[in-house]
DNA sequence: GCTATAGTTCAAGCATGACTGATTCAATCC
DNA sequence: GGATTGAATCAGTCATGCTTGAACTATAGC
């Protein structure tokens, strides 16, 4: 129904930095991407100090996975999470203004 | 329900970064915020970049000032709407690791 | 093999936010 | 004054995304 807008927008260039904004502005996936800015963490690492339901945690890992902001590597029994080389770069860039400016 | 979440969050200082990244993560508000960037303009200015109806604009631009993102000045019959001044700081320090502890 | 632990996926329910239509306000022009 | 235009507000609908509980996969230890 928003499609003729989505496609005036697109044309812009808007869907990019909003899918990692999107992915970016929500609590549990905030406080997950602030503790891997520090360091790679095992998703039992994240538990301890996100306390929600592991298979909610797991459904916000996945969203950020999908915008392509974290990595994954399977350490024995346990998975481990690391911010993604780029994630800083593209969430700096996602913000209105980082980027070349709007045709007048 | 999700109360104790929000606590816990809270006491991490999670909610004013997300606030903010949450007001520009859609892609309406982000291509409003785009333009500010450059220039203040007037909500019909901005229209006619951002093919909606007006009182969904009028709706959006109402989320960006709450946020403290934009701010408003009438010029006869018009508003004009302008980035506010430490939006652009507030946009980046919303980032997950901008606020890194510095060690002393 | 069986059990336990770490993590993911699935199918729902539910709440929030985006969108619409109509109304209202504010300022200008006649 | 009345009409017109720019913009905001209101009440309602709709869609999306967050949340939940159960089922499932994978690895390790017995």
């Amino acid at each position: 129904m928003t499609d003729s807008i989505r496609v005036e927008i697109t044309s812009v260039g808007v869907v990019e930095p909003v899918v990692v904004l999107q992915a970016v502005a929500d609590p549990v996936r905030w406080a997950v991407l602030a503790m891997l800015v520090e360091a790679p963490r095992c998703v039992c690492k994240l538990q301890e100090q996100i306390p929600i339901a592991g298979n909610l945690l797991s459904y916000h890992l996945k969203v950020l996975r999908d915008a392509g902001l974290v990595t994954t590597s399977r350490r024995g029994r346990w998975v481990d999470y690391a911010l993604a080389h780029d994630a800083p770069e593209r969430m700096r860039d996602a913000l209105p203004g980082a980027q070349v400016p709007v045709p007048a």
